[in-house]
DNA sequence: GTGAAAGCGCTAACAC
DNA sequence: GTGTTAGCGCTTTCAC
């Protein structure tokens, strides 16, 4: 029974002394920059097991001035949209060597910036990020101190950095156009503040499919929010009080989507016999709502793989021109239309 | 126009170098730990201004031995339960002055050991952690790093460290007594793998709420799965194709639920007229569904924010004897009952 | 193939 | 109140 406590973390140098090398066998046979003889390696490596040691991150980073860990920076870790994405930048990083930690800068742009300061003083290898506001968050900063940027889903300003976006204003089009093909024509818009790129696109998407189908385009129909539950129960109890109601919504996000639904149920109003429904971004409890949801469902855990991969190739040739990749989204219909 | 471009970071002494002043009266300046004096404290920060300049982590971090963020490392990321309690931790830790990375171990007890070792190495302020499993997750390394340590929600083996759980067994009771109160008589179970103390707790219950009210206890209505979408919906339909099927059941977790109700309505069974559901964690659509869903509902953001202080007070006072916060769930009745 | 030595950027003793 | 100095643990020349 070994009672020996080790008071202090073991450090190369005590590896080192216990396989009777220097520390600086012991680093290459640990990181394997150099070759070094068998026998020697293997003592090392014993050692190493013995006593347990950890190489101490900070003096590495401070060494190397990098880390092997990517800060992924999103607006609202409670939404499943963008967790779903971070599973997919977390598989792509892990097969490539990389952690990855999650930040939640809730949708406020001075948390947003203190976790981009984070990123920066520790030097993190790479940064993923859903911007707080397409207008204001500041990416620069990482971009000066030399940290491979990807944004997702809103569009950041400036429009220096990768991005992985999905095609807004089509797949909001496409979900309009679907309420139009099924009789629908006072239709109701319920999206975010002008501070995101994707509530400017989806709003856009649907009054083009409503131009291009010739259908009068009524401004009190159309109703900005935040992107959260509440803001889309009182967005859509206000819509049910117009003189003359919507028959129909296309709601921008997930969370809006509950809240809009919550709206309609406290009205008494029916879906789809008053009031048809469209959402954004699929979940698992879609399909199992009465009448079940039809949604313009986005390729989260796809947006997540192709930002681990421009986050990789970004690393690879730094020289090379900014990438823009746009995703598409698809419409999947069931009874609430 | 300044088109001068900072190819490398500035550091302290840069900083020094500007203001005219000693590295160390800068990083007494910047951490507040001496007095110095007006005039040069203020050329000081017009220097960090003008530079740009932020305190390198890594090299902080090694002079220090300690940085000043917490690891959150949860079983399942995707899970709105976890990230709820995410939120209170975040919040507790932020008042404090510290920053939250969350890790994702996706149930997976490599990946969790690799997280486990990122807090080590990179000496993390504090960890709260959801683990993989009761019975083989280990968090002694932890221990041994000197590093403070809070559990949420599942009970790590060991008995070492602090935590904060809910009364599982008291949340299974209730919701069970509450479907006996209705009629129920033929009551289903579904719960988790048994690594997990929740799954075993929440079955302990459920059985001890049977007991008590004299109902014959069949063991052909407990079905163990994983804590998933897909294991709840074969658990239910096997239930459903028992000679004697149940008439009600208990499901031990959120997305087992999402599953269990998918498989009653492909069955063609009525919620809750041929099955009454009584499920675990509250969530924004459990009102939404037609019945809405009746909940043994948990404290998550509370369960966040009394970890953030465990972890706060470990800090302050070493040498406390260990800690174990027991929250009380509250059972949501609704339709589905 | 290996070790000695320097130094990454910061802070805490120590001297003044 | 301030500067000088040493050193945290690691990697990487450089010399052998």
């Amino acid at each position: 029974m070994l009672a020996a406590v080790q008071s202090r973390a073991a450090t190369i140098d005590d590896v080192a002394r216990a396989a009777g090398v220097s520390p600086a066998t012991v680093s290459r046979v640990l990181n394997g920059t150099r070759e070094v003889s068998p026998d020697r390696a293997e003592r090392v490596r014993v050692a190493v097991a013995a006593l347990g040691y950890q190489p101490f991150g900070p003096a590495r980073a401070l060494r190397r001035q990098a880390t092997d860990v990517w800060a992924v920076i999103v607006a609202d870790i409670e939404n499943p949209f963008f967790t779903s994405i971070v599973r997919g930048i977390e598989d792509g990083g892990r097969e490539a060597g990389f952690r990855v930690m999650l930040c939640n800068s809730d949708e406020d742009l001075r948390k947003e910036a203190d976790y981009v300061d984070v990123a920066i003083s520790e030097r993190m290898a790479g940064v993923v990020i859903a911007v707080a506001s397409t207008r204001a968050s500041k990416l620069d900063p990482l971009l000066d101190a030399g940290i491979a940027v990807v944004a997702v889903d809103r569009r950041p300003g400036g429009g220096k950095v990768d991005c992985v976006l999905v095609d807004n204003d089509r797949g909001a089009a496409e979900g309009t156009a679907h309420l139009i093909d099924v009789g629908s024509r006072r239709i109701a818009c319920i999206t975010g503040p002008p501070r995101l790129s994707t509530a400017n696109e989806r709003l856009s998407g649907y009054r083009r499919a409503l131009r291009r189908a010739h259908v009068a385009l009524d401004p009190s129909l159309v109703a900005r929010t935040d992107f959260r539950e509440t803001g889309g129960y009182k967005a859509m109890r206000e819509l049910c009080s117009l003189p003359q109601p919507p028959d129909a919504v296309l709601v921008a996000n997930n969370l809006m989507t509950v809240g809009a639904l919550e709206a309609l149920r406290d009205e008494g109003l029916s879906v789809p016999g008053d009031v048809r429904v469209v959402g954004f971004d699929d979940a698992p409890w879609a399909k199992l709502l009465q009448p079940s949801l039809t949604v313009v469902a986005q390729p989260t855990y796809e947006i997540g793989r192709r930002s681990a991969e421009l986050l990789l190739t970004a690393r690879s040739q730094p020289a090379r021109p900014r990438q823009e990749v746009l995703l598409h989204p698809h419409l999947i219909v069931r009874e609430s239309t």
